[in-house]
DNA sequence: CCAAAAGTGTTTAAACTACACCCATGA
DNA sequence: TCATGGGTGTAGTTTAAACACTTTTGG
């Protein structure tokens, strides 16, 4: 706590944000990845991440990591994990929080400065090896969506403002990978009564849906299946 | 993520563990807490911490610190949340790295180096306000722990080796604070399949009760409730 | 009129809840 | 023998899972 010693020399580290940026993609659950340009791991993809500046909380370097990135200024974002080996940046102990966040399909891979390249791949698909730890922080991220989807209403992150059932069961079912009854998740999904129908339709090539939005796009939670 | 800057001055800052210890005491839970020495909050008490030393993982720390305090080797021990506001501790900027751990009731508050005084405190009557951010942590780890119950059977590490089920169950009832119907704890409970049955008994002022252990004590999901 | 997605109920099985009596022991 | 906690089963209700046909539209 205040800066006195324990058995071991007191450390003074870098303290890092990395942000694991889900969205969906092609029907696919996707991560944006950026190329590292310098360092012990260049050339690498990695989660884009920054040192935390004086005066920073770590918050609010997740939330200029992603407006810096993708321009989106409502994205649900939440503290995932730290990871603190000794070890996982050989060039300079660098502890680092991992955040995790939501982005509706569109806008994502908008600019990458600071970066060589950013884009966004299928989280069954990486670049592997990814640079530092960061394949444990996909596995953490990904374990903590799936079992959000389940009990939160957090999936509002990655879709548009409005959408039909359809759409919503199809983000459930690419991140759980498994199919669902359409019937079942139409009945528990309104019975959580956090939907609110609209009059308007989506028309497309076949018979019109019926639009939805979230009556409140904040993380509540509830048995959503 | 490497020493690069961002767009703000970049920190190097201290960074510490926090340890919450849960334990059942005397009916209750009960959290380790400590009496801080100095810096501006001293005679407050706070959960035990230690800066990350030099070459040290954040659990490594975690476990030192857990060992200096309690004797015990074989706790339960997760990561719970990093706290990384400016202004959390006003002498220096400290990013602190929250774990919760289980300890049986027995040998808890063992001894207490670097600390004036160590004691047990019951959650529902800590002395406020606690030190630092301490009292969001605690917040924190309770949350944690009341909804991994359900899902573990990391109650284990709130146990001794051999245990009644009635002793298991008034665990779950302090915890969760309510009360649990007995026969349906026990259908459930026995159902996972995780505890084995001794055929030694406990004799007490009563009828025996047959004895039991988990067959695994290491952090498996189930559902428990 | 055909293809494709939207929309809608019922039946069955499993899980959860509530509930009351007898048993074994120590004092 | 009495007080105390240990141990057990069932009925009613709720929740989850499986399942198929009709509707609406665009092409």
């Amino acid at each position: 706590m205040a800066p006195t010693s324990g058995q071991t020399p007191q450390l003074h580290a870098y303290v890092a944000v990395d942000v694991v940026l889900f969205t969906i993609d092609g029907g696919e659950l996707g991560v944006l990845l950026v190329k590292v340009r310098d360092g012990a791991f260049t050339g690498r993809w990695a989660f884009p991440g920054s040192l935390v500046g004086v005066g920073e909380s770590l918050e609010q370097v997740a939330t200029r990591e992603l407006r810096a990135l993708t321009g989106v200024e409502d994205v649900y974002l939440e503290q995932l994990c730290t990871f603190g080996d000794p070890n996982r940046d050989p060039q300079a102990r660098v502890v680092s929080t991992a955040y995790f966040g939501l982005a509706p399909a569109a806008g994502t891979p908008h600019r990458a400065p600071r970066y060589a390249e950013a884009a966004v791949f299928p989280i069954r698909r990486l670049p592997v090896p990814l640079a530092y730890d960061h394949e444990d922080m996909a596995v953490c991220a990904v374990d903590r969506l799936r079992s959000k989807l389940a009990y939160s209403n957090i999936v509002y992150g990655l879709l548009p403002v409005e959408f039909t059932l359809s759409e919503l069961q199809e983000v459930y079912e690419i991140i759980l990978g498994r199919h669902l009854d359409r019937r079942n998740f139409r009945k528990k999904i309104l019975g959580t009564g956090l939907l609110k129908a609209l009059t308007r339709q989506r028309r497309g090539a076949h018979r019109p849906a019926t639009l939805y939005r979230f009556s409140r796009r904040r993380p509540t939670m509830v048995e959503m299946l």
